[in-house]
DNA sequence: ATTAAGTGCTACATTGAAGTGACAGTTAAA
DNA sequence: TTTAACTGTCACTTCAATGTAGCACTTAAT
């Protein structure tokens, strides 16, 4: 794993891409934070395939990269919303549209936000994002697909968790089969009707 | 938070007990180990009213310390299964029993294990308290209480994130009312009948 | 061919946490 | 009262990760 690169391996490698390098130390970052909150600047740089000097040209300091990991996410999962469109559509067709979407964004930015909260700007987009799905919910009970008598909160604690768990537990499963199987947990459970 | 403490304030304070001294660290190291898994050994004791040379004294080193946690949690899990009687009491009783178990666990020791598989002992324990808990959800199935249409694992792994989230979601719940919600959940979902 | 952008590599300073040692003071038990 | 068990405090050492500097090299664009 630390064993020294050989001199004539980087050529080749060298500038096949400044974006792609970007990208890469963005996604591999997400996913080894992910794994481990506290993975280091040069162990993401090396499984990205990067210098750990290089890193740092991009991003001004650790917090930096995490900010970047972060905004990405954050995009995602408003553009997921928004594909979904939770206000217009049918709520079974929103919902298994956002779920799908979601489970996506989980598979290419798998981080915790909450460890990134004390950022007034995230909170501020992050919690939009949250209204909008709790406004959802409340839509999916009036519309009757959802029972009413849940503890506040507890719908939209729990997809989140659903939607992380497939990508975890069944990673084998299209984007469509794993919100199939979120949705039918969600709406039905696991006991025999 | 680093205000230099003032001398009068330890006495009366100090050596009101070892044993609570040890225990406080066990309790807060889970506790904050489980919010941040970087928490520094001088964070934990400050919150654990003690000094960081104290923890030094318990503990050889912060795996020690992790690994007495861990232990901690093992073990509370291990008499949450024996309680329940997973494999004799009526699996509708099983299962709520062994949930309400898991909910006092994890509002004690909220640890998350994974992070400590790499030690066998502990992985060889761990094992053996899930295929205790596989083993009697296949009962669960066998006698109806649980779909057979299920994919592999989704069951054993949506209970402990439902047992998770119900501690973080509804704190103010009994264990009893919490492990309500969580079965009900499991075995219905959110959806109206 | 020349220039600009980007990268790898070696080396260095800084910082925060881990871990240890030694000493003084307190409390409970003898 | 004396002793043993703990604890707090100050003072280190070690180490890993952060963050910077400078140089050589490669590639794409002009």
């Amino acid at each position: 794993m630390n064993q020294v690169a050989h001199p004539a391996t980087r050529i080749g490698t060298v500038r096949a891409d400044a974006a792609r390098n970007l990208e890469a130390v963005l996604t591999t970052g997400a996913r080894m934070l992910a794994a481990d909150p506290g993975a280091s600047i040069a162990s993401i740089a090396a499984e990205a395939g990067v210098d750990r000097r290089t890193v740092y040209r991009r991003f001004a300091s650790r917090e930096d990269l995490l900010a970047a990991i972060y905004e990405a996410r954050l995009k995602a999962v408003e553009d997921a919303i928004e594909d979904a469109r939770l206000r217009e559509a049918p709520v079974a067709v929103a919902l298994h549209r956002y779920v799908e979407n979601v489970i996506g964004v989980n598979r290419t930015w798998p981080v915790d936000l909450s460890r990134m909260l004390a950022d007034d700007t995230v909170r501020a987009r992050r919690d939009t994002s949250v209204r909008e799905v709790d406004a959802f919910f409340e839509r999916a009970v009036g519309e009757g697909l959802l029972r009413q008598d849940l503890p506040k909160g507890w719908a939209s604690a729990l997809l989140p968790q659903l939607m992380h768990l497939v990508n975890r537990q069944l990673p084998e499963l299209t984007p469509g089969q794993a919100a199939d199987v979120v949705v039918d947990t969600l709406l039905n459970g696991l006991g025999t009707p």
